[in-house]
DNA sequence: AGATGACCATGACAAAAGTCATCGCGAACC
DNA sequence: GGTTCGCGATGACTTTTGTCATGGTCATCT
């Protein structure tokens, strides 16, 4: 099954995979809940799932996919290769890691080795997921910094989280602090790049 | 001609108008000078061009292409149906502004056109486009949000720049004004979403 | 020839953002 | 039973942003 909310590329995977003739797709989903639906009505033995969509990211809907149908292995397929994401994917029970940036053939090659009960991880990749450690902010912290992303004054923020502006200034602060970034945006930046938020 | 820097998402594409017997991919580039010089080389009918890539994107590229290969027809296919993006396609000579969010089938299809001589724009975007009317920036005050985007502060801008921190104080506070933004991050936030950066 | 507008710069001021010390509460852990 | 840590809050303080008025140069357009 193919999780995938372009629908250009999840055609163009589809042809792709199509090219395999002990490969078949047997469903498609463009978000995340309706990926778990979908696999509870085709019980495909894979499901592919990218990250960046909307309804509930891949690596959100993983264990309810798990629990919708247990015997499916889970790969996770993205456009960026975060150390955080990995970590999460695998916390998540992901079978497999590929980034879109890998050679075209590394595709249909991972999904046969997931069905062989492999575990596909880049090298390079798993590396950097260990040597930057875990997420060093806390779940308040992540709250906050993710809703001052978009340019959200302090009172904006207070106001969503129903929280004082004064806590949201000290949570903002730690998080800019645990990061080493020097303000908002260049926090937000970073661990947006580590995976973190 | 192919020029996309997700690899993968690449080769699928490729698979994708392998199926279609009357089109022939007879090359690839991974970033936007590669897509030129490959271009020159193997004298596309056609030339389909990520924006989001390394190495100049499709749109600045664009012109170069036109030069090194007169004959070529340019399709702009991308991920953000943003306006001010259209708008720059059409400017460079694009023949064609797809997003990747359409059905797959649309590709093959708006390649025949193309060949046709036709433009295959889509009528939504094109209304946006048109109704969001044109960049209201400047050119330093792009480039002053733009050096801004990344957290970096008014000191260090005015230092990449080689302005005064007033200057850039201004620069900025005028383009925060244009977009109708509260503060720098929405500023970035609606510039990019309307394809202004 | 005059208007317009992009460009660069000051200085002054108000409003945010960020830092720090300090406090209380509750849960987890040795 | 004490320590630690996440959570929430205050108040005071400094730094950074953003706004505004103003002024000058240069190129373009009418």
């Amino acid at each position: 099954m193919l999780a995938e909310d372009q629908r250009m590329v999840r055609g163009a995977l589809a042809a792709l995979l199509g090219l395999e003739d002990d490969l078949e797709v047997v469903g498609e989903a463009s978000g995340g809940a309706e990926a778990v639906a979908v696999a509870a009505r085709t019980r495909p033995d894979v499901a592919l799932l990218d990250i960046e969509m909307p309804g509930g990211d891949g690596l959100a809907v993983a264990p309810e996919l798990r629990a919708a149908a247990p015997d499916c292995k889970i790969m996770i397929l993205t456009t960026f290769g975060r150390p955080g994401y990995l970590r999460r994917a695998m916390e998540a029970g992901a079978a497999a890691f590929l980034v879109k940036d890998g050679p075209a053939q590394e595709l249909a090659a991972a999904i046969r080795r997931v069905v062989a009960g492999e575990r596909v991880i880049d090298p390079a990749l798993a590396a950097a997921a260990l040597s930057a450690g875990p997420n060093p902010l806390s779940p308040r912290e992540r709250d906050v910094l993710d809703a001052g992303a978009d340019g959200s004054t302090i009172a904006d923020i207070a106001d969503r989280l129903h929280l004082s502006e004064g806590t949201v200034r000290n949570y903002l602060s730690s998080a800019i602090n645990k990061v080493g970034a020097r303000n908002r945006i260049e926090a937000v930046h970073t661990a947006r790049a580590q995976g973190w938020l």
